[in-house]
Formats: structure tokens, sequence, C-alpha cells
DNA sequence: TTGTAGGCGTTATCAG
DNA sequence: CTGATAACGCCTACAA
């Protein structure tokens, strides 16, 4: 492993001088650039990051917790953010919190001691004062599909409330009216968000309001289907449902399809996220798109815009409908 | 940042003290240790791992190159191992190399100069060759997913001979004997094995090889979707289809459905690598499950023995048929 | 058991 | 434009 002091050595120059060509300073003569050059070129020389953090107070790298490192959601996050970031000479230290609380501590303190340049944080087992008070510990930190009041200013996160609006939007404009909704745990402020625009799309249209039409289920899968069980078991009249995900909109296909049904006949299903994998439902889920890429791209950007200089604001990204085959007119 | 003199100032010993404290060394009084500990507590004192590392020449830290960051294959992979890692003080850096080979190399060369304790390969654009250039040069690389005979005790990888074997097997045993396939990229060494492994199992079953019956597509779902055509097309009797992953067995999926045909019926499909989303297909895909998490779990462990002690040994895992329900007996 | 001091590989300040 | 030299924060002989 050669070091600077070999390579300055052999261009027979002083590490200082090998240390300017190496940061692009032009301060150093024509020929004397290209001594060293040749010189790291033969060394095969990798300056060590290590040393280099240590004297500059920088790591070049920037260390994010998410609830794991699989999966349709954080996948394409962190892969937009390690490729913006790449392109800027930043890298990604990956961690995941399990969504457990005490690991997503530890992955906190990890990376602090890892000196990140940032921290990004895709947690939900924290509580907001917990990510409040990091915030405050350490300058440097974002949070990601989450609104923190307090931290607005470091947070990027989705406008929920208008995906729930235009997902009900769009069955009302088709001529539903009995419309019921799955959501998702109501603990998440992301599931009453999008309830509410549920509820601001029935109001605006003059529909009331019925609590028998609301289930509250869990974001996985087989939380859809008991969900939708119990939605079908209530024996109330309906002919589409608002999903609170992707997830859940497989539930109810499901169940459907116990029953011989396919969504989009007698019942319209929207789901929320557009995941990849929606695509492989058949019929083809309609849903609301969830800019996941763009949020791991505006992270990056804020994280590198603020190394530099010092403004940061927070953005709200904006969900979008995306109508494919699980919706149709009601039938009379 | 508290650093170790000043929690060595507040404890009244020597920073060589606190060093002993924070790494186990039991050669301190326990009055001194109590005193340390207090202090650290006190400046919520965490080490600088640059420092450490510099000290050292230990990072603590493994680096891994993926295709991509997202996706169905290498989050289950990443995931397993970062939590096996985790476990043993190590942390997990991430980088895609997007299957291009100027990225997968840029990439290992970054993981170099952060002085990664070990560096992980899951790549595809490199040559046998490159890699194998690269584990001369690096001692402390390993190869998931792929063998490389120059390498072996360093790879971990699948036997997808047996895969194929099992695949096509299991459609005999069925009934079949009319069976096509549908290959990945035979460029690709696991997609001839899985190909021989297929042949593997018809000339036991003494039925005989008919290159009219195989197409060779690509991984991709649309990949899948253009061989299924072009196979249907052929106008050749088969009433069963081995497929060289679970993408091309949505793209067989689809085709039929265009012919509202539906897998398991008229023709039995069987897909490989029973892809977490592969769930979400209806019928339910029968498939050969690639045990990826296990893989993880094994290249972690291989690269903590090999931290300490020196011995390596090359894995080969096995897959296994798992029968759902997109396959049945012919009808006749 | 404890403290002193040199070294790890860079950067950056300050003379020249 | 160039070269000494002092940090950076920690580890680890070596000596006490």
């Amino acid at each position: 492993m050669a070091t600077i002091k070999e390579v300055s050595d052999l261009a027979g120059v002083s590490q200082a001088t090998v240390s300017r060509v190496m940061n692009g300073n032009n301060k150093v003569s024509a020929v004397n650039r290209e001594r060293v050059q040749a010189a790291m070129e033969k060394l095969g020389y990798q300056p060590n990051s290590f040393a280099q953090a240590l004297a500059t107070n920088r790591s070049y790298s920037v260390g994010i917790v998410v609830g794991t490192l699989s999966g349709p959601f954080f996948g394409p996050m962190m892969q937009s953010i390690e490729t913006v970031l790449r392109k800027h000479g930043q890298h990604l230290i990956a961690t995941s919190g399990d969504d457990h609380i005490e690991q997503e501590r530890e992955a906190v303190r990890f990376l602090h001691s890892r000196r990140v340049d940032a921290i990004l944080l895709v947690v939900q087992a924290m509580t907001d004062d917990e990510v409040i008070e990091l915030g405050k510990q350490y300058p440097n930190i974002y949070v990601l599909n989450r609104y923190v009041p307090e931290l607005a200013e470091r947070c990027i996160y989705l406008n929920n409330e208008l995906g729930g609006y235009l997902a009900t939007k769009h069955l009302i404009d088709l001529g539903h009216t009995k419309i019921a909704s799955i959501t998702g745990p109501l603990i998440h402020l992301d599931a009453r968000e999008r309830l509410q625009g549920y509820r601001n799309a029935l109001s605006e249209a003059g529909i009331e309001y019925d609590p028998q039409l609301i289930v509250e289920g869990l974001f996985q899968e087989d939380g859809g289907n008991k969900a939708a069980a119990k939605l079908f078991q209530r024996d109330i009249d309906f002919t589409a449902v608002v999903c609170g995900n992707d997830n859940i909109a497989i539930g109810v296909y499901d169940i459907l399809s116990r029953a011989n049904e396919a969504p989009g006949e007698r019942i319209s299903v929207v789901g929320y996220d557009d995941m990849f994998y929606s695509r492989y439902l058949r019929p083809k889920l309609t849903t609301i798109r969830f800019p996941i890429v763009e949020m791991g791209i505006n992270a990056a950007n804020m994280v590198l815009n603020n190394l530099d200089q010092d403004l940061t604001n927070g953005v709200q990204l904006e969900p979008h409908l995306v109508v494919r085959e699980s919706t149709a007119a009601p039938r009379d």
C-alpha cells in the first residue's frame, strides 16, 4: 500500500507537493505535476481516506438508516441517493434500523462514530421527540418520508393527503358514491393523512362520510386480507375501495378472487405507492404513484447543497394518480 | 466532539489508560476504569473511527459492490449480510456497479481507498479474468453468486444445474414429456448450467432433447415475453415450460393470459429464484427457491472467519423445488 | 498498573 | 511555486 511519502520520494518532491496535485491545487509547476502523476501511476497509489478524513475532518460519506436494506421501498430510494452522491464524490454507508428503536439508535451512533458528513433518517420506530433531539445533537441530520414540524426544513416528505384525495376523487369521477377505505395503521401519520384526503374528496363531492365504510388494516398484505374480510362481512353496500397502500390492495384482490370476482368489475380498487411489483398484478392496479426515486434525489441534493453553503429547505413531493385496470364506473 | 484527551483529562488519567478501557484491556484498575467510564459517559464520547483505523490499519467495515442497491435479489442479500456483520462490530459500505464495467471498477477502487477489511463482489459485467486479477491484488476479496474456478475457495455460489434438474424432473414426474425451456442469456454461466440441468433430467428419463423446444431469452420480464411469443409461434407441441427465472415466467403468464389461458391448465410453468414478489402472481408460481439470504449469511461468515484465522472455503448452496399452482399433470 | 512518546497518512500553515 | 512542520485522534511499545 503505497503512501504519499513513497510517491514524493519517487517523484523527488515533498509530500506537500504531492498533496497539492492530488487536490487539484493549481499552484504546482507543470514539471512537478507530471512527475508526481507518473509516480502515483507507477505505485498504484490510492490515498488513504482515513488519513484524509482525520486531517480534514470530512469523511466524504453520508450515512443512511433505513428500515431494511431490502424491499421495494428502500431499495430504489437508496439507489437513487447513491447515484447522486457518488457523482459528487460522496459515498453511502447503509445501515438498517429494522424498525426497532434500539437498532435505530445504534445505527445513528455508529454513523456518528464514522464521522459521516450527513445522516439520512428513514425510520419508523423512533418518536418525533427523539428525532427532534437528534436533530439538535447533529446538525447534519435529515429526515426522509416523514414530516416533523420542528425539523421542517430538513424533512423530505410526501403530500399524503393529496394522494388520498386523488384516489378518492378518481372514483367519484367514475360515478362511485359508496366508497370504502382500508387504511394503514392510524398511529402512522401517513395513514391518517391519506384518510383525511379521502374525507376531503368525499365532502367536496357532497358525499357523507360513513365510518362503517372505514377499516383500519396493517400495511402488510395479510393485514389487507383481514381488513378486507372484515369490510365484506359488515354487509354494507359499496362499489369501490381506497387502499392505504398496494399491499393492502393485494389483500383485496385476494378476497375478491376467492369470491371469483375481479377488481374493476363489481368492485373497483385503488392502491397507493405504485410499488414496482404492482405491475405483476392482474388486472393491473390503479394506484397512487409515490415518487420514491425523486425523494432520494432530493435528499441527496439537499445534503450536497448543505455541505457547502448552509441553506436547507424542506421539500414536499406530490403523488400522482396512475389509472390502470382495477377501476371502472360502477355497474348499476 | 469529545476526544480521548478530554476524557483522560476529566478522568485524571493518561490517554493510554482511556484507550485501554475502550479496548477492553483488563490491565486497568477498577477505580480508574470507573472514572474513565464516567468521563466518557459525561462527555458523550465516541471514538473517532478514522483515527482508530489509521492507527490500527483496520477499518471494521466491509464493502460490497452489487448491481443495484434496489431490487428483489440484492436487497435481501445485503440485508442478511449487514445483519451478521453488525453483530460482529463490522459494518457495510454499499456501492452499486450498475452492471457497468467501469462503475464496477470504480466501486472496487473506492472501497479499496476506504481500506475496507474485505470486499464482496456481486458483479456481472466484469470478466472472470478481471475478477481473478482483483483476487490477486486484494487478498480479501470474495465473489458471490458466481463461480470462478481460480478463486474457488472464495466463491459462494448456487448449484444451478441442480435447480434446472429439479424443475424439469418435477414436470416429468407429473407426466409431462414435451417440455420447453426459455433460458436466460446463455453468455451467463448460470443460464447455461440451468439448461444443463434441464437436459440431465430429460436424458435421465429417456426423453430426447429437442433444440426446437429451447428459446434463449433475457432475464427481464419483457425478455420472457418475447421469448415466450417466439416459442408459441413455432407451432410445436409442448405442455410445460421451464423458465430461466421468475421474470421470464411472468412473461409466460402474460402471453398465456392474453390467450385467455391460465398457467397450470393446458400449459404448466416453472420459474426459478422464488423472488418475493412471485407470491403476488396468480395462480401462484411453482418455482425453484434460490437461498439468497443464506448466501448472504454464508458470505458474511466467511469474511468474519477469514479476518481472524486465514482459512477460506468456497461454498456451494443448493436450490429447492417449491410446488405451488402453476404446474399440474398434463391434460390429454 | 500506569504514563510517555512515537507513529499511522494526510492536510494545511508558514516561511522561504 | 515549494518544503518543513505541526496538527488530526488514537494505539501501542517501552519504560517506570
